[in-house]
DNA sequence: TGAAATGTTGGGGCG
DNA sequence: ACGCCCCAACATTTC
């Protein structure tokens, strides 16, 4: 019998068997070579944080057993490890889906150039966008600058995204007798903060579907004004899937789509709308990391507070509502929507600490941790994005906090030394009086910090140096 | 995908 | 019956 010819098929953010274009494309007729290569060519700023590695890790573990234990680790230069592989085994193709990081699309032209020169066959796909950041322009052809447009002229009006693909039925698989172990790649971290945090998680391409099947029964019928309310479950929680590409965006959509048609739908779909938002932002500002979009903040003063920032990362602000949030963050790798933008803006206007620092935070703690989410949705928060928060929108905290956790169940699971206060109190316990503290045994500055700062001052002061700014426009 | 200040309206108590 | 005040509820404006 013939055997069929191999191919490579290199997987980076697409770690699935369905709707896997790539994998698709070759399953039928190729002998496969799974690889995974842990890239150490990319640039020390978008060098995985703790939470990704070990997300990784599991996702790894994980695929490796759908791939009959055949999926080959490597670590180092992408180009240097395909050359060495072509040069032992008779590889005739390479697959992958697409990866959108600026440093990515660099990386992956260099690589195929340099080996269509070689002779190899190199094939690529869209397994992780639902519309590529090239094609959604304007009719000019230039980028959009504002999500509305962005998604309705641009997104809505084109062609539906790709409809799902199956996993392949039957794969025939080959590894590699180079390949390192999980463990030499060296993904779990050295403080015992990683095993407390996975417990919230199981991560697996599987349990990825669950996640789905369970939004769309549990949270879906409900998201419009479920989705702001931190102490329930109803967002959908699949952001780490999506990033990893446990779950593709595609399979998100049209399952959503299925459900029929009425405002949760619409307004779920118009989330993954802000994630491709975000995609785009970074392919047209490849910067968009380290850069404000708008070239007037690059002269803000912002404050330098090292204890600030601890007692932010930390949640010992003295705010519940922002220390629930960190809290969350910390232990489960995951923070509610809402509470990002509560502590988005307390950091960036209230504390007026460079948002780089909640950038950096979330990137490392973060299970969901993306470069282009994480990036533009910090510009979003501080002002200084294409279609950002206007300056003077700063969100109060404890208004936010009557408002979304009245019960205040979320404060309460995250700040159990606050638990005994009355919910008039919660949110604000410096402004409870002496006996209703005394009653709920919290002695502020002993069981939970003072405020760092006054609410209503550095709201003030925040609107006075943002407004500022527009004097350089 | 704010918040706070300011403005407007309308109902009810009361002289 | 009427005007006046108070105030809550809602709307508008401003940062």
């Amino acid at each position: 019998m013939q055997s069929k010819p191999l191919a490579i098929y290199w997987l980076r953010q697409d770690l699935r068997l369905t709707d896997n274009p790539a994998l698709h494309t070759v399953a039928q007729d190729h002998q496969i070579l799974p690889i995974y290569i842990l890239d150490y060519t990319n640039p020390k700023s978008d060098q995985m944080g703790s939470a990704s590695r070990l997300w990784l890790n599991r996702s790894l573990l994980d695929l490796d057993n759908s791939l009959d234990g055949k999926l080959s680790l490597y670590h180092g230069n992408p180009l240097t490890i395909l050359q060495e592989i072509i040069t032992r085994l008779p590889v005739k193709t390479v697959v992958w889906n697409r990866c959108y990081e600026p440093w990515r699309i660099a990386r992956d032209k260099q690589i195929k150039s340099t080996l269509e020169n070689a002779g190899i066959t190199i094939k690529s796909f869209n397994g992780s966008l639902l519309w590529e950041p090239w094609q959604v322009n304007k009719t000019d052809g230039s980028p959009y600058k504002r999500f509305t447009p962005f998604y309705r002229k641009g997104c809505l009006a084109a062609d539906p995204p790709r409809n799902i693909l199956p996993a392949p039925a039957k794969l025939e698989l080959t590894g590699d007798q180079a390949s390192l172990t999980l463990s030499d790649l060296n993904l779990t971290p050295k403080i015992g903060w990683d095993q407390p945090v996975l417990k919230h998680w199981v991560i697996s391409e599987a349990d990825a579907q669950d996640k789905l099947s369970e939004f769309i029964k549990q949270g879906l019928p409900y998201y419009k004004g479920g989705r702001d309310l931190p102490a329930k479950r109803y967002t959908s929680q699949l952001a780490p899937y999506l990033h990893f590409g446990q779950l593709s965006p595609n399979q998100v959509w049209h399952i959503a789509r299925q459900q029929g048609d009425d405002r949760h739908i619409d307004h779920f779909c118009s989330e993954l709308g802000w994630r491709e938002f975000s995609y785009n932002l970074l392919f047209h500002n490849p910067d968009l990391r380290t850069q404000n979009l708008q070239s007037k903040f690059d002269d803000f003063a912002w404050e330098e507070n090292t204890d600030h920032l601890k007692a932010w990362q930390h949640g010992q602000t003295g705010i519940p509502m922002v220390d629930a949030g960190m809290r969350e963050l910390w232990h489960t790798g995951y923070m509610h929507n809402r509470v990002r933008m509560i502590v988005g803006s307390f950091l960036v206007k209230n504390l007026r600490l460079h948002w780089h620092h909640g950038e950096q935070w979330f990137w490392d703690t973060l299970f969901d941790a993306d470069h282009a989410n994480n990036s533009a949705s910090w510009q979003w928060v501080a002002g200084c994005g294409a279609d950002a928060a206007p300056y003077f929108r700063i969100f109060n905290p404890v208004t936010q906090g009557q408002k979304f956790d009245g019960e205040g169940h979320y404060v309460r699971r995250w700040i159990p030394e606050l638990a005994a206060l009355p919910n008039q109190y919660l949110f604000n316990p410096w402004d409870a009086p002496a006996d209703v503290l005394n009653d709920a045994k919290v002695h502020l500055g002993r069981d939970y910090p003072m405020p760092i700062v006054d609410l209503k001052k550095s709201r003030e002061a925040a609107l006075t140096a943002f407004a500022n700014l527009k004097a350089y426009s």
